[in-house]
DNA sequence: CTGAAAGCGCTAACAC
DNA sequence: GTGTTAGCGCTTTCAG
């Protein structure tokens, strides 16, 4: 009964320590650790028991080389506590342990001109089974992502910023938010609808200015020109005080609630009544956006369900190389109406149309 | 000049494969590739070059397994998008690339009783070679990490949940905030100040209330009955219809920015006026509370430094075991003070002293 | 300054 | 059902 190789304390125990205490093969252990079939209840008890008594843990380090696989998932984010992108890689965080990988996280350093790609290659280079990008904003130069991909990638909230095998995407719902927005200020009334726009580097910045766009086109109004913000209430606040000597300003969407409340807090400096003389829609739907002063109507954002049902398609694309990817099923909008809307101030008639194509 | 092995095509090229083609050893292209000294120049320039033509990247299960360390840190945090344990997150995040650490998260899951144990032992598991502990929120029962945690620990916002080996912390800097805030409204004339505090299982919120309650002690002014919030602007809302009535009330401490503006909502639709009739404090400083209304008085949080000076004092303690810990840097508190507080509005006379012991 | 040999703890392929 | 034999690609000794 003597153990061939009592190890001296003070080392992690291996399979083989366990192997020896249940009086079994090594690879009888690393049967029992990985769930696998044809070991008997007996063994398996006996193993299990041997383990739970010296403390062993696998080492994920050594079943990786073995294996070469991580079942780790890597992340990149933008390293910013905006709304969005935060709540976004909440979303992930929360899921991914369902999924029974661990997640490795990078975040693209602003300034760095390698930005995605070498954020990318860092994860590569540590070693993950799959990636999610999330957010991507356009790089300053080009930069294309030279090193290849062989991994799955998911692409949350925009569409892939290069070249891999295997994409999938998720959260690509911009358009229909701000369709959704233009329409609910249409039909309450408003001649047209002004926007202010997030960073035209960001993808969602320029979607839900498509989207606002061709609302605007398909009811045939006018379109205002396009003011610039930077998701800041700062940058919503110097809009607003812009577009308060304007009275033909009777409605505006801007791109997400931070600059929506800037711009509302303008307004009203400026003497301008929201929604009275203006409405004002945002769009996230952050916690306190019910709270300001007025309560702002806005969309909220399904980043727990785009984290999901994103990660459940990449596990797929990670462990069934060859099958088809599952589509993309995306989340209905969820325009939440509260009391920064409401019908432009003289004109009830609805509109005078054909005023451009 | 023939290759000893040369590999079929699609798997990675290994060190090996860079050594021959560079006409070395192995073992001298692991020393270039760790950026050890004693290797010529020019078999370092071979080496790199060789590498950069076969696309070589150093496989880290390898390394892990054979060094024992896995070069990266583990992080734990809450999973939830609140504005604090997010932008630490985010800190964390920005701070661990120059630490040439990767970074590990997992989330102790909500309604698990296993909590931030739990999430500790996973990383554990994975092979990390040290740990972040953000916020950690007190468990359901007093769930005690039985596992041992042999690597060092850094806890972010709170002391240490469990005894480790080597634990340092960061970010305790509730207390004098919340002093600040209560000795502001104290020099603005106020007789008293109520406190809506934070749920009681996180320490940020307890600390937060004591030091108010040891700064009102410090003044010998009354302590008013505390009122229990949840962070969010809800519970903030609920909070101020309550106080609304109570004519005694001129100044509230909110213990964060949410709750503050979830507050002063309801004050102002209670027909109390903000500053004029009751002054509102917040913690944070949130992007939008220099814009609603009013522009919110309130702490803003080091979220940054506090990452900074964590993580160098958690590498220090990785790379030097048996070094003394760095002492922890404590940054200033940053009062932001905007237009939510006032002197209260009859009583200019300062105070009446000895109220309550 | 450079190299040879050994082995980290696991999984893969195949025997029994 | 279970055991045996080889490595996975590095780092660690220890020689030179």
């Amino acid at each position: 009964m003597a153990r061939l190789t009592s190890r001296s304390t003070g080392t992690a125990p291996r399979s083989l320590d366990v192997a020896q205490l249940a009086g079994v093969s090594q690879k009888t252990v690393s049967r029992v650790m990985n769930g696998e079939q044809y070991v008997s209840d007996g063994v398996r008890r006996r193993v299990l028991e041997a383990a739970e008594e010296l403390g062993y843990r696998l080492n994920h380090a050594a079943r990786a080389l073995a294996s070469g696989r991580t079942r780790s998932i890597g992340v990149v984010t933008l390293g910013t506590a905006l709304y969005g992108p935060a709540s976004l890689l909440m979303g992930v965080e929360r899921t991914v342990r369902d999924t029974g990988y661990a997640l490795r996280v990078v975040n693209t350093m602003e300034g760095d001109a390698s930005g995605v790609a070498g954020a990318v290659d860092s994860l590569l280079d540590q070693g993950v089974d799959g990636i999610v990008i999330s957010e991507p904003i356009d790089e300053d130069d080009g930069a294309d992502l030279s090193v290849r991909v062989d991994v799955p990638v998911l692409v949350l909230g925009a569409p892939p910023p290069f070249a891999a095998s295997r994409v999938v995407t998720a959260g690509l719902v911009s358009h229909q938010q701000a369709r959704a927005v233009t329409e609910h200020l249409l039909e309450l009334g408003h001649p047209t609808v002004h926007h202010l726009a997030g960073p035209r580097r960001w993808f969602a910045a320029r979607d839900r200015l498509e989207g606002w766009r061709a609302t605007l086109a398909a009811h045939g109004r006018r379109e205002p020109p396009v003011i610039m913000g930077d998701w800041s209430p700062a940058s919503g606040y110097a809009a607003g005080s812009r577009l308060a000597d304007d009275d033909s300003v009777t409605a505006v969407f801007a791109a997400n609630d931070d600059m929506a409340i800037g711009l509302i807090r303008a307004l009203l400096e400026a003497g301008r009544r929201v929604p009275e003389d203006i409405s004002v829609v945002g769009l996230d739907d952050v916690s306190v956006a019910a709270y300001v002063s007025p309560p702002l109507t806005t969309v909220r954002q399904p980043f727990e369900a785009t984290a999901q049902d994103g990660l459940k398609r990449l596990v797929h694309a990670i462990e069934n190389p060859d099958a088809d990817p599952i589509p993309e099923q995306d989340p209905p909008v969820d325009l939440v109406v509260r009391a920064s809307t409401a019908p432009p101030p003289c004109r009830t008639t609805p509109e005078s149309r054909r005023t451009t194509a």
